[in-house]
DNA sequence: GCCATCTCTAGTCGATTAGTAGAGTATCAG
DNA sequence: CTGATACTCTACTAATCGACTAGAGATGGC
């Protein structure tokens, strides 16, 4: 019942994103990620590629380029993620809804462990099919408030570029 | 979320077992396990010498010999078969209440993942440590028939050996 | 044009999975 | 007591997968 690390990595640098564009820093590079989340950087870049192919992320290029997201986190079903980085959430194929395959079982109509793995797997599907990143990140910024931890990716360290970047998006909204 | 084909073999070989107690066949040889459930038998007969060393089944070896149920099916909890087989049903280890290992996420306490994840661990450990083996083999018999399906190892073939158990049988409980 | 940053392709290395093979040992019928 | 039958134990393996690592290439801002 494993998620692998592929997924695990993916999962936790969307959600640093959503952080990350909840504070007003919608942009992060990879080596911010990796080094946040203690990451392999080389893997962690990878892991975004197939986020990108994917149209979670979009990319830019070159300084001041970075990954961020590419759609509301409220339209980003971690379900769907895990499914794109480590195949079906069901335990055996032949529970699977989204890529059923018959197994070698007799008579599937009543085999007893195929009733109970189609419980399991609806009771992951339920919770992951459900939650959203916004979810998610909402739910991890509240308690960093509430326990008063410093929270990420917050701009305390004000450079040139968080200067400007900060001006830019003032007279922008004003 | 896998479950390994090892743990597959090892719940339907059990549940095999359990329908076969209850049909007063206590005792099947891996082949027959094999053919009904297309299994390699090698491999199935590995699978069963690690339920055996975990108590799960007893043999009789020689003829006439095979794997029976070591216990009652109802205290045979299928949650445990897999964690034996498989290792920890949680996603990831540091929601494993069986197997707790730190990740190596910055701060456990406000991780969005972790989280999630733990409730995916307990809804996953919520059916399968509840579920017993007595459980899934009452409902599977039950199916079968109402279906009217052949129930497997019924003692439909009468050879001698059927027929001198039965007597056995019928003079024992007379 | 320079540098920071993402992009793409390939390679590596160990672990795991799903088996196979075969000699050994216990048991029982006859 | 002997032979057939069935489990037991140890070893081996081939393929795949998971988790990275490496490095040259493309792109964009300044």
């Amino acid at each position: 019942m494993n998620l692998s690390k592929r997924s695990e990595y993916a999962l936790r640098a969307l959600i640093d994103l959503g952080i990350a564009r909840e504070l007003d820093r919608p942009i992060l590079q990879v080596g911010e990620l990796a080094a946040k989340e203690q990451l392999p950087i080389k893997f962690l870049e990878q892991i975004l590629t197939q986020l990108r192919l994917a149209g979670y992320v979009e990319t830019k290029r070159g300084k001041l380029g970075g990954y961020a997201l590419a759609k509301p986190a409220a339209r980003i079903k971690l379900g769907a993620v895990i499914r794109l980085l480590d195949g079906p959430l069901a335990p055996i194929a032949c529970v699977s809804q989204t890529a059923y395959r018959r197994c070698t079982c007799p008579d599937e109509a009543h085999c007893g462990l195929r009733m109970l793995m189609l419980d399991v797997r609806n009771s992951i599907a339920r919770i992951l099919d459900r939650a959203t990143l916004a979810q998610i990140v909402e739910i991890t910024l509240r308690k960093m408030r509430r326990d008063k931890v410093p929270v990420p990716f917050a701009r305390h360290s004000f450079g040139l570029n968080d200067l400007l970047s900060a001006t830019r998006k003032k007279t922008a909204t004003a």
